[in-house]
DNA sequence: CCATTGATTGACAGCGCTGTCATTCAATGA
DNA sequence: TCATTGAATGACAGCGCTGTCAATCAATGG
């Protein structure tokens, strides 16, 4: 960059000329190079190749052209959680030649809406949100998207259009009817932000539902106004055995950072696990099946999520608009049966 | 989705129709409302509400306006490295309103070269790439990009442009270092697919080379051909102490993927560490601090190098054609003295 | 030999917006 | 009072490409 305004590169007009043909000849060799004569599409892409030409898909965007951007809107990036989703969508998304256009949500609906603006205004080919409890103008502006969109995570909810992942609340509810089968009587819950992560809400749900179906109840809650942590989860469940009338003889943490926490706590005050205490998560982490006592937990499969997210996406962009109606995929969890519960 | 064509979407010029004023004042109005009268702003941006009008910026930014996309290229998400890079970048590039536009390479320098092409296509205001051998195409679309391109990772290079990371070449280097100092004699190496992943054979290239400088060598290597994980890193060390003829008494891992499943090699061979035999790896993760015995390795700063990266992106763009000539950022590693080395 | 067919190619118009320059007009000071 | 200034607004043109439909032309069969 010598300071002077930058030269303009290429286009296709010049290209055509080069190649002594029309500038949609040109178009059309670039892009299926199977719609015109060999020789044509040669001439082609040796002129685009002389000129080191580089297509401007803004243009043809724009133009009515097909876009292979998704917009994906995640509310966090500090987790392997969402990054698993990710790899997921990639798997897909990269084979078939689209690029995410990321945004994060933070988990807070206002810059979730804005999101949503600033994404759809880029005219992607669709859209992929974890929501975080969307306001109705979120919801209206997916309603009118006009392309494809797929909430993820959580199938427990009213899809706008399409939704893929498994049932939160019914995760709560097993890994409740597990504890309750193996015998524990006095539960505990501790979690984090839980106004801001539903779905860790939703879970706490089916678990409390499932109790009191079963005539139990939780006997000590304790909610901490932070994002999860391995620390958070350690000083939390300090805290609640501090407290506590009554030592629980099991508690279920938000999920697996929190529980893994846990774990570290009974280690270092020598809390024999599963028999003094029993910890239970929730995601299935690797690191907490690299512990010593691999953790009891509940699988969410989250690189299958984002794979069937893509998966849903491309299919409804094959199909066109004959596609089906909204659609709901649930992608299913697995009780992860560890040494600590 | 009736099945019928997509309705239109409401257009500036309506919107500007129905505030009353041209289409270049609507489109300040809502770019910018400053630069209008009060009273103006205002009748535009309820016309806007009005009609559920949503800015197209594939129109405005092929009208020569700014553009809020960047495109991110990365060789991976399968492992936490690149997603923390990749949070770094999203810390700062949300709160400037910039979205990443994700490609991701797999350690394959055609495919890099291809999303390269893909990502510039878009016009994006700037690029940020985690090279992967890249071919000299790829440099060549690189330097002819006209915006801003970041490569990160290493500061061992020489950069199309800016570069932010930190010395591999140094932190194997530094390693050997303070692996020598404690008095270590027999090393060994155990590498993952070192072929494809660059930055590591960087790390042993320094690594080897201070150890030969200190009259040293490496009695072992063992690279194998496959993605970094934790269980390659311990069948690794299972299989190179099956065939060593005298066994190490410590082992370099390229990272803490492989270290750590070293570890765990250890942990079931009841093989002490560090006296028996020492381990060591690369990137200070989460999971080799949380080990019972904290595990020896270099801090590499990945979220600090995507936050200095997109500090660096757009720091140029607000300082347009007058910025600093290349430049390299080093963030720097540090040594992580664990228990295992 | 001529009408028919399908494959190639091209003309046209426009996607929706913003940079650039010119115009308008009220406010200001000599 | 009139020239001067700066803010607000507008006219114009064009960014680079692709969908649609029409035109062309060689190959085919009756």
């Amino acid at each position: 960059m010598q300071g002077g305004k930058p030269p303009r590169k290429p286009t296709l007009s010049q290209v055509a000329q080069i190649a002594g043909v029309s500038e949609i000849t040109a178009s059309r060799a670039l892009r299926d190079s199977a719609s015109v004569t060999q020789g044509t599409a040669r001439k082609v892409q040796e002129a685009a190749a002389q000129l080191g030409y580089l297509r401007n898909r803004l243009a043809g965007a724009l133009a009515g052209g097909p876009s292979n951007q998704v917009g994906v809107i995640l509310p966090s990036l500090a987790n392997i959680v969402f990054a698993d989703v990710l790899k997921g969508l990639e798997d897909h998304f990269e084979d078939a030649g689209f690029h995410p256009v990321l945004g994060i949500s933070n988990y807070d609906p206002q810059r979730e809406e804005r999101l949503i603006r600033d994404l759809m205004s880029w005219r992607p080919a669709g859209l992929v949100i974890a929501p975080s409890n969307s306001t109705s103008a979120s919801r209206k502006l997916l309603a009118g998207a006009g392309f494809p969109v797929v909430e993820i995570m959580d199938v427990d909810i009213d899809p706008v259009d399409m939704c893929v992942g498994i049932s939160h609340h019914g995760a709560g509810a097993e890994m409740a009817r597990h504890l309750i089968e193996r015998g524990y009587k006095r539960f505990a819950y501790i979690g984090h932000d839980i106004v801001r992560d539903q779905r860790a809400l939703t879970r706490l749900n089916g678990f409390t539902a499932t109790l009191e179906a079963a005539g139990q109840s939780l006997s000590a809650t304790l909610t901490l106004d932070a994002p999860s942590s391995v620390t958070l989860g350690r000083n939390g469940l300090a805290q609640l055995l501090r407290e506590a009338d009554q030592a629980p003889d099991v508690v279920y943490f938000s999920n697996d950072d929190m529980a893994v926490g846990g774990v570290f706590h009974c280690m270092s005050e020598n809390i024999s696990l599963p028999d003094q205490l029993a910890i239970a998560g929730f995601n299935g982490l690797e690191i907490g099946q690299a512990l010593p006592v691999p953790l009891t937990t509940t699988g969410s499969n989250r690189v299958r999520i984002g794979q069937k997210a893509a998966g849903a996406i491309l299919q409804r962009l094959k199909d066109g608009n004959t596609a089906p109606a909204a659609q709901s995929i649930d992608v299913g969890f697995t009780l992860v049966h560890g040494g600590t519960a």
